[in-house]
Parts: C-alpha cells; structure tokens; sequence
DNA sequence: CGGAATCCTACATGATACTG
DNA sequence: CAGTATCATGTAGGATTCCG
C-alpha cells in the first residue's frame, strides 16, 4: 500500500514537527481532554446532545457544541437530525472516529496503569 | 495481577468519567498538544532544554518550562542539572514516560493515516 | 431539545526583561 | 544556558438568553 511505503522508517511524529502542517493541525485538534472524553464516551454507543453531555462529566453546553461541530468537521462524528418536535439530534462516531478511539483507549489504559506511579511521583516533587 | 484483575470487564475509560477523580487530572495533564509533542522529542534522545524549544516547532520558552514541569511533576520526564558554566540541564524520559511514548506513537500513527480522509471531510464540510 | 449568540471572566500564552 | 518574573493580550470557557 503506498501510504504505509511512504511512512516506513520515518518517526510517526515525522510531519508533527511542522508547525503550519496539516498534521499538526489535526493532531492539536484531537489532543485535547474534552475532544477524547467526547470520543470515549461516544465508542459505546450513538447519543444525543443532552445524553453526552449527562456523560461527560464537567462539559459545558458550550465547549460539547464546539467540540462536536470540530469533530464533524473532521470526520470523525456523524451528525443526524431527526426533524421532529421537540428535535434529536444524534452523534455518531465515523470509521476514522472509530480508529481514533481505539487509539484513545490505549491512552486511558497507560493512565490507570500508572496512576499510583504518577501519585507517587507527585508526592516526591517539590517543585 | 492485582490491577489487572480490578480493570478486566470495565471500559478503559472508566475512572475518567469523573471530573474530579485522580484519572481524569492525569489524563488532562496529558491529553495536551504540547505534553505529547514534547514526549514524542525526547524519544528519540535525551535533549537539552534550549535543543527542546528548538525541535518542538512553535513553543515558546514559558509554555516549554510549564510542560517540563508537569512532567516532571508526574514522573513522566527527568531533569539532570550537570553544575557547570554556562548550566546544562537535560531532560529524558522515564519509564512510565517511556510507556506513554508508545501511545503517543499511535495517536501519531493515526493521524499520517487519516490525513487525507480528514482533508476530504473538511472540503465536506459547510458549517 | 439542540444550538446560536452574547457577555464576561479567568486563565493560557507570548514577549520581554532580569538573575545565577 | 536555563529559569523566573512581569506585563500585556488573546482566547478558552461559563452563564445566560433567545430561536427553531
């Protein structure tokens, strides 16, 4: 396959150093806590607005309708609007989304893997 | 495995559902451009603060001392003051920052693989 | 109910200058 | 060179209100 060609033997942050590159663009977009929180949460099942945001706990009205609108516009989630009184709305993860969020579940296994490392760390810092 | 055992049958995500459990602290620490960016360089090799800044394109001086010291915080990155003059510090990871390199190798992965798809979805996308 | 728009505040970030 | 402190500014983010 001609993409897997091209990123043999290059490090996988390889375009990351740029910092006007698509990549990096992409890569800012999706590292952020509410971004991968919403991915998570959306793995088990499709939901609407006000059921993710009863699930992520912590998130605003405002920063779920502005991470769906950026993860829309990436691809990852589908939006569906039933035209009904009173409306639903419906999210969905893509395939990519889907990939994404398998990504994303190795990182929330390195952090409960490490918590009490990371606890333990902390209490030695005197910073 | 005692932790092993306590984490079958749960999603990964399990912890971090809490806005205000340890997990979810951890993860937001982590879940940043700039934390994963940082990571990603030193892989490769121990580094210099002043190599640092110069190889993570686009960060400045004070968002660097910031993440270093978040790092440091949670053991993920070691400082080493060598006291000569002019200073030398250098930064390497740890084993647990070792650890969390590899899952950052798969977000970055992820995204060389899914960049064209993105773009697509972005010409897609009238918002 | 979902979402856009507004206002307002706090914090993140950058630029600069100073210290050991 | 590495790091801190200070100041200035933008942007993230919350609360609220209005609309379909």
């Amino acid at each position: 396959m001609g993409t897997k060609e091209q990123l043999d033997g290059l490090p996988p942050h390889a375009d990351l150093r740029r910092a006007d590159s698509l990549a990096r663009e992409i890569f800012s977009d999706v590292a952020n806590k509410w971004a991968l929180l919403i991915i998570e949460t959306l793995a088990e099942r499709t939901l609407r607005f006000s059921e993710l945001r009863d699930q992520v706990e912590g998130i605003s009205h405002k920063m779920l309708t502005q991470n769906l609108r950026m993860l829309e516009r990436n691809g990852l989630v589908e939006r569906t609007v039933h035209p009904t009184i009173p409306p639903r709305v419906e999210y969905t993860l893509t395939a990519p989304g889907r990939a994404l969020r398998a990504t994303v579940d190795v990182l929330c296994e390195w952090t409960q893997r490490h918590l009490g490392e990371i606890e333990e760390a902390r209490g030695r810092f005197t910073g």
